[in-house]
DNA sequence: CCCTGATTCGC
DNA sequence: GCGAATCAGG
């Protein structure tokens, strides 16, 4: 990958995002290429205000105003095919980075029952690059579309996904056809 | 353990 | 100027 760079629009949206409240990983893994260590950096370099309170956990001061889409239920849904293409990709997460695996391509329209009585989490609707190993990491919307995003609620384990779209993802077959057999 | 920002210092 | 390593903390 080419050197990646402070040109003038990184660091106008730098700013911009700095402001508006997100953490240095987050604007690292948007701005991509750069670690939250090198955000940080930056920040300092430009003489940008700092958080007013260091180390600002991340539930407690967060702006977060996510447009919080309310999912309708649907009978059927698009679920990731069995044969997607896997892309790795790497996030800065402290002074680690972070390897993981996304599938990102190929999708196959498939059946899905949405299991009843439970409950379907809120989207955070994170981009790809936001991702970290315990967000949901079931797809939302197409993947050509620019509003195309990720479940990233919070995992309980350190499954693929939530609760919820695990049950989506694995259905053992059909349930209403079992017979053949 | 997860994460946060702050600082240092070799490059 | 840059950012990894490190530190300090929630």
């Amino acid at each position: 990958m080419t050197t990646m760079q402070w040109t003038d629009d990184r660091v106008e949206r730098l700013k911009r995002l700095w402001a508006e409240g997100l953490s240095a990983s987050q604007i690292a893994a948007q701005l991509g290429g750069v670690s939250r260590n090198a955000v940080i950096g930056k920040v300092h370099r430009l003489n940008l205000p700092g958080r007013a309170k260091a180390g600002g956990s991340s539930s407690a001061a967060r702006p977060a105003k996510r447009p919080a889409q309310t999912q309708r239920p649907a009978a059927f849904q698009t679920r990731p095919a069995a044969a997607t293409t896997t892309r790795t990709v790497t996030r800065a997460a402290g002074a680690t980075m972070l390897k993981e695996e996304v599938e990102v391509e190929a999708y196959e329209e498939v059946e899905v029952r949405r299991p009843l009585n439970v409950v379907v989490p809120i989207s955070r609707r994170l981009a790809l690059t936001e991702l970290t190993e315990r967000t949901c990491k079931w797809p939302i919307g197409d993947p050509m579309k620019d509003d195309f995003h990720f479940c990233g609620c919070e995992i309980a384990d350190s499954a693929p996904y939530c609760t919820y779209h695990a049950k989506l993802a694995y259905q053992p077959v059909s349930e209403r056809r079992k017979a053949a057999r």
